[in-house]
DNA sequence: CATAAGAATGACCTTAAGTCATGAAAGGAT
DNA sequence: ATCCTTTCATGACTTAAGGTCATTCTTATG
């Protein structure tokens, strides 16, 4: 299975200024852009090579000339796709400061939302995970490696110099345990959209949606969460506040 | 794309005393035995129905009589491989009685051993969670929801029961939590030696095995162990023991 | 304007899944 | 034992989609 990494190899370093191929890069682009449709609206294997080339007006031996074979083209509409999304960080500052664990809160609502505006990134980013090959799976695996496009690492350190992220684990296992269980509970309730029936055990999960998010919380913040002081408490204070939220100063029991 | 749950549909209840089909039956099983092999080796992609049916020295024509189609094959094959796979509760009963957590223990150090014996049926399991299609996917997942093979529903109400899981979460909830997380870490250790570099940041998996094991229990237990006393307590002086396991009389400070 | 490098083409190839008419074998009922 | 029906097996055939490549076209540049 040629193409997949094959293309598009890193430059010999002596290669001075760049290439420079705006017709060939633009054209990329505009392939790209029509395979992703294609890939989302039909599955992998359902997309058809030919139907992208079709649409575009351009013949199938153009894409293949471009991205090598049907694996690497989907790759490349993959890697877009997902470096589409948002990283951790890049919640609203307000939401930072409120800590670790309301940032994972607004993405987790966010969620949803941005499924609405725009479903089709990620469906890819479904297809990527569950809907392909196994060796193209491996590639996939590297490139999230190598670029960790939602900044989990960095969001973990952040985490932990705020002292909400428990110190006495291995980063790398806590970085793991985040991107498991965040990537399927973010599956779980988009496919309840997206494609229902996928993931065992969602079907709830469509109702009580605010009600879930927090119990998913809760249980990370027991599972990855500093202990003791600090976070959890404010984690609970929040959870109090949202029951209730007009009861500002009725509070304070 | 037909077949995959369209041939062997549920019997009428009229029908009495069952067909017994003795020929196709046995037929059908060795059709399984090899195609498993080779899906196991080759892939779901790379493996072909023609070598198969070579193999068997049968016609290529008999095994989509048989299935109705690749996907249907697979589709068996995927069941049976993950039927043979042990339920948590068929751990040794001095393992139960040790508790929720330690049966899970028992489990994920098994898992490895299990995997140097016979590592097909996993990598057929692996194959049908990340490595065939959506379609597919889908069906696997009505499968699991429907049989529940690993019998973890069962698991987390023994758990309930034993006062070791908390009781303040949704039971699916836990058994997602529990699946998911187990999945991964499970494949995180089978991949380490199936399929080098196919989950993010699993190296390190691959040494240290044990330590990591317990950090992932721990994680666990604060996620959906019962707060406070037993369970916890329970674990950790298992914890003690296996660091200094010859100290019997030794410890108590 | 000549030339070379890159891009586009589309006819062609290969391969593998899937189909189906035909015939053989097995299992009764008379 | 002989029909007759149902089930199974066969392998030649069809379809279709990914992939190849020699040729032609386009663009940039001296």
């Amino acid at each position: 299975m040629p193409g997949i990494a094959s293309n598009r190899v890193a430059p010999p370093i002596y290669e001075r200024q760049a290439p420079a191929r705006p017709r060939s890069d633009a054209k990329r682009g505009r392939i790209i852009e029509v395979a992703t449709r294609y890939f989302a609206e039909q599955g992998y294997h359902a997309a058809r090579v030919g139907d992208i080339a079709a649409t575009l007006g351009i013949a199938k031996g153009s894409i293949f000339q471009h991205f090598g074979s049907k694996d690497g083209l989907f790759f490349e509409v993959y890697k877009q796709a997902v470096r589409s999304f948002s990283k951790y960080l890049d919640a609203p500052i307000e939401v930072r400061q409120s800590g670790f664990f309301e940032v994972l809160r607004y993405w987790l609502v966010r969620t949803e939302h941005m499924l609405h505006e725009d479903w089709i990134p990620y469906r890819i980013s479904l297809l990527g995970n569950y809907g392909t090959d196994l060796v193209l799976r491996r590639e996939i695996n590297r490139f999230l490696m190598a670029e960790d496009p939602y900044g989990t690492v960095d969001f973990v350190r952040f985490g932990l110099q705020r002292r909400e992220v428990r110190a006495d684990m291995d980063v790398e296992m806590i970085v793991s345990i985040l991107d498991w269980t965040m990537e399927r509970f973010q599956d779980a309730l988009l496919t309840a959209a997206l494609d229902p029936g996928l993931f065992r055990r969602q079907s709830e999960l469509a109702e009580k949606k605010e009600a879930r998010i927090q119990q998913f919380l809760d249980m990370l913040q027991r599972a990855i969460g500093a202990p003791g002081e600090s976070a959890a408490r404010r984690v609970e204070r929040r959870r109090r506040d949202r029951r209730r939220p007009a009861s500002k100063a009725a509070a304070l029991s």
